[in-house]
RNA sequence: GCGGGCGUGCUGGAAUGGUAGACAGACCAGACUUAAAAUCUGUUGGGGCUUGUCCCCGUGUGGGUUCGAGUCCCACCGCCCGCACCA
């Protein structure tokens, strides 16, 4: 469009008028397109830096939260541009999910076409924020270009032994036959056809992640620069931990059934055991329940729950006495009672516990349900009052390392911590040949089959000859075929008429392809590498990889913190072992830094009936310190901070939010107020707030050109001096995440240069700097000053000001005196005054005197030199 | 239920264990204006009196460590995130 250069070439030399962002935003965004601005290229005589914010689902409109998440990595992205490095900051999507299938039953679209829609629509929209973004690597996990090479991957991990086949169960709607996700199930039922689910066993695929529980954890303290909340997190979901495995001998089991294995990780409670209990799903119970039709009913009951942990945990504590007893290893003419009971998984452990009610608040509730013995193992090592549980109290679960009394422990002291006592009781169970001491983790293998049509399909093929036959690698991608329709529930790759039909890569003979697709977990596991050499044949380049890995910031929300993080990890640990990622990216993110929410207030009235009705923020207007309806004028009631949701109303489209103040303004508004890993409360008046200071921004330096040619003595200095600390002290806050704490000092800055009586020269430099210090931020008008103010080029590729050290030291230092504790006065004195001299100073205050009688010396003085004196009388 | 996090004025929030409330919003007052908008200036945590460069209280609640705690420790309350098939 060659016209519009012309148009932007002279709106250059019109003087500068009111602040317009929907004048200036388009313009600049089209010169950083024409100047290829923010290309990623590799160059060796730079430092690289790859800045990722975790790429969105495409759901086809851009929401506030990612507005602020794509700002942040945004400010990064260009900070380090401007301060020299070759700096990598991709997007794409996200693309494969249920909302795609559930669009295409609900409103006949093919997912597909949903899909790239959706794609395009919020591409614009991403468009008008103005972001550093380079669009030329883009790409959608939905692309066969991707998903092709994915499927490459899984053949590599499937050669090394790192994909398998095992049963598992699902979710299972036996109206609709289809698998439900947890999320599709509400209160045990389906959502569409509101019939009880089943769990049911599928065969279903499977990565080998926990081969790597021990790596995965042990290299956790490696991750420097990730939050420790998030490191702690993925520990406990590892779930390392150290116990007995031993068995149970069954009195008159069935036949083939004489031994219950459990493992423990409480050895040192043995001797408190009262009951034995086993999951619904053990083989015992399975057995058990042919021939008791009772149990069979509770054992289908407890199927009933969905498989979410979080369904079963909360669930109602439920046992079923199997009528079996077994011995216990240390007194064979002990027996204890076999339950079956729902709250034991059969994917941790051996499927089996014993209980000890006296140390396990689960167990002393199950125990005194079914009117089960209490015993303590030991004892608080002082008596403080509280009851035992014998006696009616809760389960005594003292930490590991806290001292104990033990009444009926195992060898050793009778007092010792808990980890003390299980270790001897490990000791002391091996060396009787009753179990042996093991490690176990919690993290299981990750399922990966989805029973979907909307996924990446598994490249193997099933032949009844050759069995399991991975797909020849010349075949892929596996496509998904188009034609497919969605009007009736379940994977249409089942009932496609020719889809499936395939010959043998093995034996050419007719075979079948697999129809299961993958987790989109898989997708968005290896997206930030495939950004390194995005439409390479292969699924890495060696050379990009190696350049680019890894990710030296990675940006995203918490919510995160766990699964999409540790698969992330794993995958990256396993491209490495299929030579697809260096030995350095098997850690791939560097850096981690987890935002908070975008959270906006609900406006809500009663309706008659009492159901709350939600309104928009567009319908109810602010006054007189309470909220009304703009029609109608009723009160509303308002309920703040709360989680945008659909269902809430209470949703700000940023698209509105631009058109109305602009995407600088947006950017702005989203940094500032609130620290980034918290969550922040969108307000219109926050906004507003926004928009006003940029329009002063812009007026104070376009004003600068009329200030007087020189200012009086020291205005000066003391502007520029104020510059070098606000250089100094924005730079430090972007490094550290402080967006809120730069924003605030800017405006701070800004003040400063707006009453100062410096000459024209000072305010210059002063305001070049501001616009610097403001464009990682809002980087269109930043772009608008500088020109105004004769930048050379784009500031975008201007170098990052750097702040004099002797321009930060003030001389005089005003130091608080507090008299125990509590600011009673204050002196400025010299820097670097020594500490002798300042005490001195200090105990002549009038203050200091009055409150010391008769002249009597403080009992303590304490000095920090530059911060604070403390006088202790 | 289990794991993790958060809690400070009317509101968003600031504060390497060192002056609690920076910087904003809102409100009120003033300047400019015929008027309004815009802009600029100023006040504002609560209470007290002797109105001071004053005193007391105050960071969800209750304890503790420290010369000094919003910050560290313990217990509790509330809210948020995750719980393996939502992404």
């Amino acid at each position: 469009m060659a016209t519009g250069h012309r148009v932007i070439e002279f709106q250059r030399f019109l003087p500068m008028s009111r602040y317009s962002a929907a004048e200036i935003e388009p313009k600049w965004q089209e010169a950083w397109h024409d100047a290829g601005t923010f290309t990623a290229r590799r160059d060796d005589s730079r430092p690289k830096y790859y800045v990722l914010e975790m790429f969105p689902y495409p759901s086809g409109n851009l929401h506030i939260g990612h507005v602020r998440n794509y700002t942040m990595g945004d400010v990064v992205a260009r900070y380090k541009l401007a301060t020299g490095h070759a700096v990598l900051h991709p997007m794409g999507w996200d693309a494969f999910g249920l909302p795609a299938e559930n669009a295409a039953m609900e409103r006949g679209i093919h997912p597909g076409d949903w899909t790239y829609s959706n794609i395009a629509n919020m591409k614009t929209q991403f468009a008008r924020l103005g972001l550093s973004l380079d669009w030329t690597r883009e790409f959608a996990t939905c692309d066969p270009e991707y998903y092709g090479q994915q499927q490459s991957m899984f053949l590599d991990f499937l050669a090394k032994g790192l994909a398998y086949r095992k049963n598992a169960v699902v979710n299972w709607d036996p109206v609709d036959m289809t698998v439900l996700a947890n999320e599709q199930v509400e209160d045990g039922k389906g959502w569409r056809s509101g019939a009880p689910v089943e769990r049911r066993e599928l065969t279903q695929w499977f990565f080998r992640i926990s081969d790597y529980s021990e790596e995965l954890l042990e290299a956790l303290d490696r991750l420097d620069h990730w939050p420790d909340k998030v490191k702690l997190m993925q520990k406990n979901w590892i779930g390392k931990s150290r116990g007995l495995q031993f068995s149970f001998s069954l009195v008159d089991g069935p036949a083939g059934h004489n031994r219950v294995e459990v493992y423990t990780t409480r050895p040192d409670t043995m001797l408190g055991a009262s009951f034995v209990g086993i999951s619904p799903d053990h083989p015992l119970a399975k057995r058990l329940e042919q021939d008791n039709a009772d149990l069979a009913a509770f054992n289908a009951e407890c199927r009933r729950t969905g498989t979410a942990e979080e369904d079963m945990e909360k669930a109602e504590k439920r046992g079923f006495d199997t009528g079996l007893t077994v011995r216990h290893p240390f007194d064979t003419a002990w027996e204890l009672p076999v339950y079956v009971a729902n709250f034991i998984l059969m994917d941790y452990g051996t499927g089996a516990v014993f209980g000890c009610p006296a140390h396990d608040q689960r167990d002393l509730e199950f125990a005194r349900k079914y009117d089960l013995p209490v015993i303590s193992t030991f004892a608080p090592a002082s008596d403080d009052g509280t009851a035992l549980p014998e006696d009616g109290g809760d389960a005594f679960v003292p930490a590991k390392d806290v001292p104990v009394v033990y009444v009926r422990g195992f060898a050793g002291e009778t007092e010792q911590t808990g980890n003390e006592a299980i270790t001897t009781a490990i000791a002391f169970c091996e060396s009787n040949a009753v179990g042996h001491g093991v490690t176990k983790f919690r993290l299981r293998d990750w399922g990966l089959s989805r029973q979907r049509y909307w996924g990446c399909p598994i490249p193997v093929v099933h032949c009844d000859a050759c069995g399991v036959v991975p797909e020849k690698k010349e075949n892929l991608p596996v496509e998904l075929p188009k034609d497919v329709t969605f009007d009736r529930p379940g994977n249409p790759l089942n009932w496609h008429p020719t889809w499936r039909d395939v010959p043998c890569p093995a034996c050419g003979k007719p075979a079948q392809r697999e129809t299961d697709t993958m987790d989109t977990f898989v997708d968005s596991s290896w997206y930030f590498a495939r950004f390194t050499a995005p439409h390479a044949a292969t699924p890495t380049d060696a050379d990009d990889a190696a350049y680019w890995m890894n990710v030296d910031q990675y940006i995203g929300g918490v919510e995160h913190a766990i699964l999409h993080l540790l698969y992330s990890r794993f995958f990256a640990r396993a491209m490495q072992a299929c030579g697809h990622l260096p030995e350095k990216a098997i850690e791939p993110f560097d850096a981690l830094f987890t935002q908070g929410m975008v959270t906006h207030a609900i406006y809500q009235t009663k309706r008659p009936d009492g159901r709350p009705h939600y309104h928009f923020p567009k319908e109810v207007e602010l006054r007189d310190g309470g909220a009304f309806l703009i029609e109608g004028g009723r009160e509303v009631e308002v309920i703040p901070s709360a989680k945008m949701s659909k269902s809430k109303n209470n949703v700000v489209d940023p698209v509105d939010i631009i058109a109305q103040y602009g995407a600088d303004t947006a950017r702005w508004f989203v940094l500032s107020d609130s620290p980034p890993e918290r969550d922040v409360e969108w307000t219109s008046s926050g906004a507003e707030a926004a928009s006003k200071h940029l329009a002063r921004v812009w007026r104070i330096i376009t004003d600068v050109a009329d200030a007087p040619e020189e200012g009086p003595k020291g205005a000066d200095e003391g502007l520029l001096r104020e510059m070098h600390k606000t250089v100094h002290d924005v730079t430090m806050s972007i490094d550290s995440f402080g967006f809120n704490a730069a924003v605030a000092r800017l405006y701070a800055f800004t003040s400063v240069l707006q009453k100062t009586a410096a000459g024209r020269a000072a305010r210059q430099t002063a305001a070049r700097t501001l616009a610097q210090l403001m464009s990682p931020m809002t980087p269109h008008l930043a772009e608008e000053l500088w020109t105004h103010l004769g930048g050379s080029g784009l500031i975008a590729n201007a170098p990052w000001p750097v702040a004099d050290p002797a321009m930060l030291i003030d001389d005089q230092v005003t130091l608080p005196i507090q008299i125990n504790g509590k600011r009673r006065d204050e002196i400025t004195v010299p820097r670097d005054l020594p500490k002798d001299e300042v005490e001195k100073l200090v105990l002549a205050r009038d203050v200091v005197m009055r409150a010391l009688p008769d002249g009597a010396a403080p009992k303590k003085l304490i000095v920090v030199p530059g911060r604070i004196v403390n006088v202790v009388i």
